[in-house]
DNA sequence: ACCCAGGAAGCTC
DNA sequence: GAGCTTCATGGG
């Protein structure tokens, strides 16, 4: 079993900011699963051990520990007033490098609902449609791929996605008929974006996510009503500003960091209301 | 019963 | 382009 020495990473954070749904805590161990990957993982200090049901999957670059210049951005960020208690308290928190199609059917789900809700969302698409996998005597099963759900769209029924279903549905069709994300990952932060939303069920705040968890845009900055909260309360500007200017203040404040700046920000609302 | 949830789409103006 | 309404569902 690989054990490693990482500094400046916390699992915990990490896992419990919201960025992925599909895992959860058993005593010590963590359980992550992601494609058709189980990861059984644990933090003690520095020393990360874990193991992968595949081991053609890169585990440190899938939870963000190849960002070489995260001390530089840390520093940055903890300059700002309203970080400096977020990045000392959260300090090791990561952005993980998801693929983006789960990504993508993560965060159309993610839309007016709750993270307890969207993990039972998506672990009832994946045992619908995806093989069975273990690790360890931990089973789960595989996220579908965009064809698979494409090809019998009908199975979403009965996984409890309310007006979402139809907009995964067809998000899928056109994923798996000719899109491609390497392409969109090499457009310009504004291009890139701009071919995100025509996606159904992709709107401004999930293109933000999509492009920063899964597609290296960190200067993404993804305005939900946590986030929308805390900068209105920090910033007076930002008080009778729409989601979108939000958004746009918190890239121009932010700028390369910006992606950073907002998960600190979330996690930290979220966890400590704000105090 | 009432309110909210990691919002988006479809209206109107 | 900016504001308002509607959209299923589960949990507090």
């Amino acid at each position: 079993m690989p054990t490693i020495t990482a500094k400046n990473f916390s699992l915990k954070a990490t896992l419990e900011s919201g960025q992925i749904f599909r895992w959860e805590q058993q005593g010590e161990w963590h359980y992550i699963v992601t494609g058709k990957n189980i990861i059984r993982i644990r933090q003690d200090e520095e020393r990360i051990s874990y193991q992968c049901s595949s081991d053609d999957f890169d585990v440190q670059k899938f939870l963000g520990l190849k960002d070489s210049s995260y001390e530089k951005t840390l520093a940055e960020i903890s300059r700002h007033r309203q970080l400096k208690s977020a990045a000392a308290k959260y300090k090791g928190l990561r952005i993980m490098q998801q693929e983006p199609w789960e990504c993508t059917a993560s965060f159309i789900c993610s839309s007016f609902s709750n993270i307890k809700r969207i993990t039972k969302n998506l672990n009832a698409i994946a045992s619908k449609f995806g093989k069975q996998i273990k690790l360890e005597g931990y089973a789960s099963y595989a996220f579908p791929t965009a064809a698979e759900i494409a090809a019998n769209p009908a199975k979403l029924k009965g996984c409890g996605l309310g007006y979402r279903e139809k907009y995964l549905a067809e998000t899928a069709q056109k994923i798996s008929s000719g899109w491609s994300y390497s392409r969109i990952r090499r457009k310009s932060y504004e291009q890139a974006k701009k071919q995100l939303m025509k996606l159904p069920g992709v709107g401004e705040k999930v293109a933000d996510c999509i492009m920063l968890f899964s597609l290296g845009f960190t200067e993404a900055f993804p305005v939900d009503t946590w986030i929308g909260k805390a900068m209105k309360q920090e910033h007076a500007e930002c008080r009778a500003m729409s989601a979108k200017k939000t958004a746009e203040y918190g890239r121009k404040l932010f700028g390369k960091n910006a992606g950073y700046a907002q998960q600190f920000i979330y996690h930290y609302a979220r966890s400590c209301g704000g105090k």
